[in-house]
DNA sequence: GTACTTCTTTGACCCAGATCAAGGGCCGAA
DNA sequence: TTCGGCCCTTGATCTGGGTCAAAGAAGTAC
């Protein structure tokens, strides 16, 4: 997969400026740790709907979101697909101390990332254990994050998965826009209705069908196909199944 | 949940001889580590069918699975319940940084644990990188499982569902007792019918049809309703539905 | 404008797996 | 040896979500 234009390559500021600073990997770094990375730091753009890299390829880099969406899928050989993992900005790629790609990595909306090479990206780490301390804190959340998906895959209803993954998007997307605790929540929904399916083990036309049932039963509001209003957010997560009270958003 | 017996207590060896030392997350430790390592841990030994600790209580250690099989699962108020972890010998339980569990932890089989209070075990990670980087490696590699079961939840039917799992636990027996590469592969299913259906996301009459259909088609065999023999594993391999060809064991 | 394409909605029908129900096998206690 | 509790199996029936099919909406290329 090569850059279709080399403006790609002139994205470029200071960590300091950085939008991801206090949430990516490099959020524990102090100035001169900053400063190497700095140097072995490139950034990489990507259209919607390119493929940053297919499952089983070589993969010589590592990389954070800095802006944009970018998803993990599997497929298996009769072209079902399952989405694993589902990739905001500040949102770490890639394993340290793999050298190929276990997933499919799309990007769904245009997509910025900053990028290390692995080698000196390995290097970094294991002399500066603020790195590997807040990757492993990433993982860890990843991880949660997974399990909590297994609960909705595995146990809940298709209209209860909806439900869950517009709380999972209202939520995080609140956390970046750091203006939670409004009661009325706004937000673009940034996948289709077939990469929601892929993400909730459904079929699209499943998908398309629970959330006109959410409209019509008055959970969501909708503007076009995307731009979804909640009126209430402890309604929504009443119908995610979710124990959660409605109270923390953050 | 107190210990029933303090015969618990007597358990206690040498990690030198420990059987998971080169599995478990003090794997990287030099010798030095080992024995700081050693001055805080303490064995637990719990019972077939009792809880560790439930979801939302204090959590002040942090463990290893020496023997024995147990379970993190998660439930929703209405009784759905989902597994969310499988945890066999050398597998961690807990989370450095957090308070609580976030899960419920269940003994299937009569389990030892070695643990470590939180608050010591989290100083030595800060000192000794070698047990954050193998706790990194780990919890990367429970990532990925995590993200396997997730096609499994999402896209496979009742009976890839079971071959799949069959198949996880034969390559982690046959992993722990390094002889594979037999092509007849032998085990006992640590796990009901039950427990098998909240891994799988079926009910546990589903999971009972789908055994006796894979008995009956010679996928498998059984002896009582719990020994496992699988004459073909490459066989029960494409009856998973994965893409990886009956080559690779480890 | 008109004709593509891509994304989405909606309807009709069907089936894999859930639910409900009955009973079988095994083990430990009395 | 009989009872009571698991755990498991099997049958009958029901249903949520899949499949197949058609068409609407919105963008964009010409």
């Amino acid at each position: 997969m090569t850059l279709l234009n080399d403006q790609s390559l002139s994205v470029s500021q200071s960590c300091g400026d950085c939008p991801i600073r206090h949430r990516a990997v490099c959020a524990r770094c102090e100035a001169d740790e900053l400063e190497r990375l700095e140097q072995i730091k490139y950034y990489r753009k990507f259209e919607a709907g390119q493929t940053v890299v297919w499952s089983g390829d070589k993969m010589d880099f590592v990389a954070s979101v800095v802006s944009g969406i970018a998803t993990l899928t599997q497929t298996m050989e009769d072209g079902r697909t399952q989405m694993v993992g589902l990739l905001l900005p500040s949102d770490f790629v890639g394993r340290p101390g793999r050298g190929s790609a276990a997933y499919d990595v799309v990007a769904t909306t245009d997509l910025v990332m900053c990028c290390f090479r692995k080698t000196p990206f390995e290097d970094m780490m294991t002399r500066t254990p603020h790195i590997a301390h807040r990757l492993l804190e990433m993982t860890l959340d990843e991880l949660d994050a997974a399990r909590e998906w297994m609960l909705v895959l595995g146990r809940k209803t298709a209209r209860e998965k909806i439900a869950s993954l517009l709380s999972i998007i209202a939520r995080r997307d609140a956390s970046l826009q750091q203006r939670a605790n409004e009661d009325r929540i706004v937000f673009d929904l940034p996948l289709t209705r077939e990469a929601m399916a892929d993400y909730l083990g459904l079929t699209l036309e499943t998908v398309s069908r629970q959330m006109s049932a959410l409209k019509r039963d008055g959970v969501i509001e909708l503007q076009g196909k995307r731009h979804v209003i909640v009126p209430d957010m402890s309604r929504l997560l009443e119908e995610a199944g979710d124990d959660t009270d409605g109270g923390i958003l953050a």
